[in-house]
DNA sequence: CCAGGCGTTGACTGACCAGTCAATCCGCTC
DNA sequence: GAGCGGATTGACTGGTCAGTCAACGCCTGG
């Protein structure tokens, strides 16, 4: 009764998104048909095209709505008044925990989108940028209060944070590195360790850039 | 005369493979058609399958060729007596100077192959991971030895450094970063800074592992 | 009870393209 | 100069699928 067999409104699109992402993230967009996402939707073939223009469509959706939660998460991150190492572990908590609340649509962004650096990637590269500006303004600051040695660009830095968490997720979704709790909330550490404190025992002097 | 119209023997079939890197760089693997690289090398449709069983082991054939060629190169470069900055500072050396000698061949390796996680780093995930795993070898031993700290696993750090190259590879790629030689090699000795080093300035004990 | 219209259906079309194959070419050997 | 066999050609086939469209269902408002 307060679900009817008719859905009211919006309803059938979401299913076609939920639909995508299990599909998307088992056989990858470009090996899946349309049809695959109909049937997992339990929705006609035609209804896709009602609520979107295309195959693209579908897949641009679900990235755009979860990389502006990113970005704004990221945003929020930097006004509060914290150390830097805390900013960074956020935002790597924000993600790595996006990956556990919702591992298949994770999936599908990265796999899809983000790395997908000829088909995807080139559309939304202005957005994935947003992110990589985002977390250099960061870096920036933490050089300007001293916290964080100027000798790596903001840029660069930025570069390898992100990919670093990248490369974990990819590890996670392709079974190279083991999944749970522990290991997830070990992660978020050991990217911002890395990231900040690098590999080398605290002993060589900071002068030691050899080779 | 000393280059007959008829050229000899498997000489078309690298004018294939070259004229494949041409075109999976510009279009794409999966956006490209066969004829593409039939047109490009000057050489009838057919041909390509009388040297290759179907379009991707082209691919194929061109990522295993360079990345047999990786692996080596990293097991030389462990062989060596040298600290282990050093070794990791070949490495960076190896790839970064590997996209500045052949930039379309390299862009075709990571993009198709390299983050193309659903399909063809499938395939090829061992080879890949054979990568990581020459790497973690040299930061476990490094670890040993006490010239890296041990709260970050070999692994981990292997992750980190690769994805690191791989994510300044693909600014490059992309023209999110300038290049030219003087950047090649700033990247390399950035990458090993940052890795190596981290991010924070020598201030912080070793033990300030907040949050 | 009827009309209008959004939501929904799924068969169909048009285009594309990987891979096949029968025919031709050409260098070589005997 | 006959004939073998690998190299080369490109028209053709078979299958796939994204996207279209005409029709139908069901709610709503009059």
């Amino acid at each position: 009764m307060a679900t009817s067999a008719r859905a009211s409104g919006g309803d059938k699109r979401q299913m076609i998104l939920d639909a995508a992402v299990v599909v998307f993230a088992q056989r990858g967009f470009h090996a899946c048909r349309v049809s695959d996402i109909a049937d997992e939707a339990n929705v006609a073939y035609g209804l896709v095209y009602h609520y979107f223009r295309s195959k693209e469509e579908v897949l641009d959706t679900l990235f755009l709505d979860r990389w502006n939660n990113l970005l704004e998460a990221i945003s929020q991150i930097d006004a509060q008044q914290i150390p830097i190492r805390q900013k960074l572990h956020a935002i790597a908590s924000f993600i790595v925990d996006s990956y556990r609340h919702d591992p298949d649509l994770m999936k599908v962004i990265i796999v899809e989108v983000t790395r997908a650096a000829n088909s995807f990637a080139r559309t939304h590269l202005g957005k994935i940028r947003e992110a990589y500006t985002l977390i250099a303004e960061i870096v920036s600051k933490a050089q300007v209060e001293g916290t964080f040695k100027r000798e790596i660009t903001p840029d660069f830095a930025a570069l390898a944070f992100y990919g670093a968490i990248e490369q974990v997720l990819t590890g996670w979704i392709f079974d190279w590195l083991p999944r749970g709790d522990a290991e997830y909330e070990d992660a978020k550490g050991l990217i911002v360790e890395t990231i900040c404190g690098g590999l080398e025992a605290a002993a060589a002097p900071a002068s030691a850039r050899a080779v």
